[in-house]
DNA sequence: CGGAGACCTTGATACAGATCAAAGCCTCAT
DNA sequence: ATGAGGCTTTGATCTGTATCAAGGTCTCCG
């Protein structure tokens, strides 16, 4: 049963818990993939460079330790659509085909675990637990993908504002606050919006007193009012 | 390795390609899932009926075999989107959870095949062919969804209808002519538009010799010059 | 510590697509 | 066949968000 991608006595440490919309980022959590034997590495990303490209083989799969990761699309002409976050704890670059569908950027620095895929692969073809596995982790990229879908094609900027502060207040708020790792350049091209219609959503929400900016920095956010953060997203 | 789900003799015959965005429309083709014997049982709904509701129990998954089916989600205030169109073979209402993430509908009168759904899990359970092919498809579901939300978040009105004929050209012209089964309002639905911006899309690529209109119907499309449509989407 | 460059906010204006409106067309049931 | 009701087109107008523009703020490197 062993591939020829393993290397004597390493073993993957994989969060079930795959994705963009799950919570809790406690690392080392073993979904039945720790079952099987695979490579297994550290790597660290500079904040803004490429870790795979759309189109390109697609050799790993990817787990952020430490950071956070943007995988989008470009259009020809350089409009771009961000696909998902990866926070601390995420699984990313998972394919089903040989070819990564998004291109994946590190936003901060950042430290990923990799795992050679052709291993996963002939582990998957005789183990079901592991299928199983994969495949959780693959509809919960699904159900996401659904969701934005709704937002992108029927949503109001405010509306998609106010999701998006609750999708990160509920993956990445600390002691009450949310540090985003990322600009509103990103935020808009997850939105589908323009970086100064975000600004703009995001002044007034705080003008309404629904959030606070801490200290010297806009991109430390505390929200004050979940109840009428969460009326404002349909 | 039988369930409590399962009928005496009875087979499921899957299409390995699941779902919006594949080819081949011929049904009884096998998957591995074919190994897996359950129950299985055709059912009709007529044009406009809802074949499951969205967060209703997952019961069963379905595979189109005649007919067309819209699968959405609604806003409170009703604002919908269509997730996708299923066609004559595509296999829809496949969830991982328990209850379905959206509300099917048939567009015409459809035929359905059912299965259901309990027999799926536990053969997936110990098979791991069969849980690679339910991987397979909510992988190719998954990708329909990315490729969505770009055309979602940052394509233009005549980037998206162009998309859309280009995408229901592959998947249903039969003799050159692409019939299409849903009204200027599900399409919009689909492509994050109003029915008057559909139609006024369409009247332009008209206009322009790109497409054509056959007979007196207007859901009747023949496409004229795919080269130029195709340069239209981004 | 200081200054260059990136990031963010805010304002003014433009425009793609939404909304409102009306008329024609097709479908289908009687 | 025929007419009622739903679907589609087309036109006029409105509006939410994009675009253009400018100034302020933060960061981080030297």
């Amino acid at each position: 049963m062993q591939t020829n991608c393993l290397k004597q006595g390493e073993t993957m440490f994989v969060n079930v818990n795959a994705h963009p919309g799950s919570q809790p980022k406690a690392l080392g959590q073993l979904g039945e993939l720790s079952r099987a034997r695979v490579i297994l590495s550290e790597f660290k990303y500079n904040k803004g460079t490429e870790i795979f490209g759309e189109a390109e083989a697609a050799d790993y799969i990817y787990q952020v330790i430490d950071g956070a990761v943007r995988t989008h699309k470009l259009l020809s002409d350089g409009r771009r659509q961000i696909g998902a976050f990866h926070l601390a704890g995420d699984i990313f670059g998972l394919e089903n085909g040989t070819a990564h569908r998004f291109t994946a950027e590190a936003i901060v620095d950042t430290t990923v675990r990799l795992m050679k895929r052709c291993s996963l692969e002939h582990v998957a073809e005789t183990d079901a637990l592991v299928a199983l596995d994969l495949l959780n982790m693959t509809t919960s990229n699904l159900r996401h993908a659904e969701d934005h879908m709704l937002l992108l094609g029927r949503k109001t900027s405010l509306e998609r504002v106010a999701a998006f502060l609750l999708e990160m207040d509920r993956r990445l708020t600390a002691a009450g606050v949310m540090a985003l790792p990322m600009s509103r350049r990103d935020i808009a091209d997850y939105l589908g919006l323009t970086l100064e219609t975000v600004s703009r959503a995001l002044s007034h929400l705080h003008g309404m007193g629904i959030l606070g900016f801490l200290g010297q920095t806009q991109r430390q956010i505390v929200l004050l009012d979940r109840v009428r953060l969460a009326e404002l997203d349909l």
